[in-house]
DNA sequence: GATGAAACACTACCGGT
DNA sequence: ACCGGTAGTGTTTCATC
């Protein structure tokens, strides 16, 4: 129950579900593991309880969606304000994904999907409208998301439980 | 079956699914939107095939799951090569997501994941060793994913509860 | 924590409309 | 394209160790 420690068992739980969080079930991974299916059920629930699962994400082919135009507006946000300003860029339609940068000018990106440029003005009038200044904007052609393959073999540290 | 058409119930489907891609049954969403649930279903798997749907992925907090530093490393490649190596950068143990942009000087966006500072320099001598050449790195403060809401209440869609 | 059992819910697969 | 039935599988809950 330590904060943030996760040991051989969630960590391979977390690496089954990084390949497929809708079609893998307690019991695949059960059988991976060698343990009971409930077992593993309880681990899940607890890894969402403790917030080190934070959800399960659809990844959308916008482009085959009939959105053709992705692009990642950077902003410059004041610090002091830059979490609310984040948070509220989240609420625009068309955002997809934000991130927040520690330091420097460069520290909002947003991510966002559009049908056409009117949409993309829209959006960017809206950030404005925020106070986050655009400083740049680009089109993105494609993006990856990763597995972290560490989860699996990383195991020349653990032992604890 | 026409290429990037999507309708009403392909839409609603997406967007249900966007919230809690593993906690949505197709009954669940066959009740919201009066079909049946192995309409749903094949609905699903033919988004699944057609690519509009490439995946569904685990939201960790990796910074609860033990890598505190979480870090976007913005390259350069050579447009020639950008795919390739874009598509060599993920296989590194610790990238999460590669973004390819179309133009510029900065065109490869890497994130990554790390314990430590060592964690972050040896995937700074992969990627350099592959022939990306590094401008800029920023430590990401805070990421979000956000659900398109478009898919729900585009064009003049009915009531919902 | 981990486990097994029973009730319940979801999925895959079938033919039918 | 949509629906319904059924068999198999996954999930939930509870009691036990």
């Amino acid at each position: 129950m330590k904060d943030g420690e996760l040991d051989r068992v969630d960590r391979h739980i977390l690496y089954y579900l990084q390949q497929d969080a809708r079609g893998t079930s307690s019991s695949e991974i059960a059988e991976k593991l060698d343990l009971s299916a409930s077992t593993v059920r309880t681990r899940i629930n607890k890894l969402e309880e403790r917030g080190v699962i934070r959800g399960y994400h659809l990844d959308i082919d916008y482009d085959l969606a009939g959105y053709p135009l992705y692009t990642k507006i950077i902003c410059t946000a004041p610090i002091p304000e830059r979490d609310e300003l984040a948070n509220e860029a989240r609420q625009i339609r068309g955002v997809t994904a934000v991130r927040e940068i520690m330091t420097g000018e460069r520290n909002v990106y947003v991510n966002t999907i559009g049908r056409d440029h009117d949409d993309l003005n829209r959006i960017s009038e809206d950030l404005d409208a925020l106070g986050l200044e655009i400083v740049d904007e680009q089109i993105i052609r494609d993006e990856y998301v990763c597995p972290y393959h560490g989860f699996l073999d990383e195991d020349g540290i653990d032992g604890e439980e």
